[in-house]
DNA sequence: CGTTAAGTACACCGAATCGTGTGCCTAAGG
DNA sequence: CCTTAGGCACACGATTCGGTGTACTTAACG
């Protein structure tokens, strides 16, 4: 995962600062939230000192967006590659994958200022992810792919948010709907009878 | 609305600071974030002395609760009592009150703790406002009325995240999905041709 | 009238915030 | 070897944060 770290590899010279930096902060953001993580505190957790820190990020708003940035080729994405799966069944796997309050919903919602490059890269994450889904509704034949990867994209937010704020789980009601959703928007076909759990 | 701003009433002393507080810190917490309002601002804007503010609340976080407990009465719940509506159509009617972030979504998100008396609040709020939904499920005749509540629950929370992090309003595709939910829950009907919008 | 409670004005506190300036060190590369 | 870039330790600064202490004014009630 850590390229630099140890292997003479790329600009091989540094003791990799950068990367620690960031998966820190991931952490530490995702643990803490964002506001209530200090740049000392994070400087701490990664081991690096505050003035390499911000020799590698212009300052905090930089290295918020640059964390989101390096969110998306962590777990989901890879549901859209399987080949295992039929279109339809993999529009539902999405719904499997357990995880945290989504970061981009968190920093979407813990930055006031929609202008932030942190909410902006949040605004196109989501979009592109349901840009995905829409896809694969396609692909499985949805009479309305539009329609229905909006939704299912809907879904996923309602469950993420609402697990915050609940302290539960949430994610098996969305897996229902989904599996609803899916059933209504495909043309009628044999396996229909999918467990609504 | 305020009983004590003029009226002779109850405790009639003083000139209503306490009202003009509550409401100041609702519309900037909501303008604002939580995190991002300060009480020196919140003071200022609530055209109250500082030392006043913390007269009539302990601290921030107790001004925080009490802002969450004022905004139940606010517009939702009067949905639930009206006698002109089917219990179907009241299921419905909740999915066309457009309003900017769910206060009780941002606290969740804003405050890291969970043991926080506003992030209880928040919790103890989502819980009551989905009994509510479960109790029109089941006066429409739900086969489920616990599943369809915590449905419908769950499409709102959806629709008020997502519009946040879009910058979009979303309600209408919550709105599509529970007219779905609702026909598939309820005993076929006349009417069931309900818009799908 | 006087009492009393509500509100005010303003300075002040320690802690935490993000961010810098300075000088030194150390390891990788030629 | 020496150069050089990446990193480090640490103090500092300006601002803001939540929260107080003190002494004063105002208005309602009896």
């Amino acid at each position: 995962m850590t390229e630099l770290e140890k292997g003479p590899t790329g600009q091989r010279r540094g003791r990799g600062a950068r990367e620690r930096i960031i998966s820190a902060s991931q952490q530490l953001f995702r643990d803490q939230g964002i506001n209530s993580t200090g740049m000392d505190q994070l400087s701490a957790a990664a081991e690096v000192s505050k003035r390499t820190l911000y020799q590698h990020f212009a300052g905090k708003d930089e290295l918020i967006a640059e964390c989101l940035r390096r969110f998306d080729p962590g777990v989901l994405p890879e549901v859209f590659e399987r080949a295992d799966l039929t279109p339809r069944e993999r529009l539902l796997a999405v719904f499997e994958i357990h995880a945290p309050l989504c970061p981009f919903i968190a920093a979407a919602v813990e930055i006031p200022d929609p202008e932030h490059p942190a909410r902006v890269l949040a605004r196109d994450y989501k979009l592109a992810f349901a840009a995905r889904l829409v896809d694969s509704a396609r692909e499985a034949g949805a009479a309305d792919p539009e329609q229905l990867g909006e939704q299912l994209a809907l879904l996923l937010d309602g469950a993420s948010a609402r697990s915050r704020v609940l302290n539960t789980e949430t994610l098996a009601t969305a897996a229902a709907i989904a599996a609803v959703l899916v059933d209504n928007a495909l043309p009628a076909e044999e396996g229909t009878r999918a467990s609504v759990r």
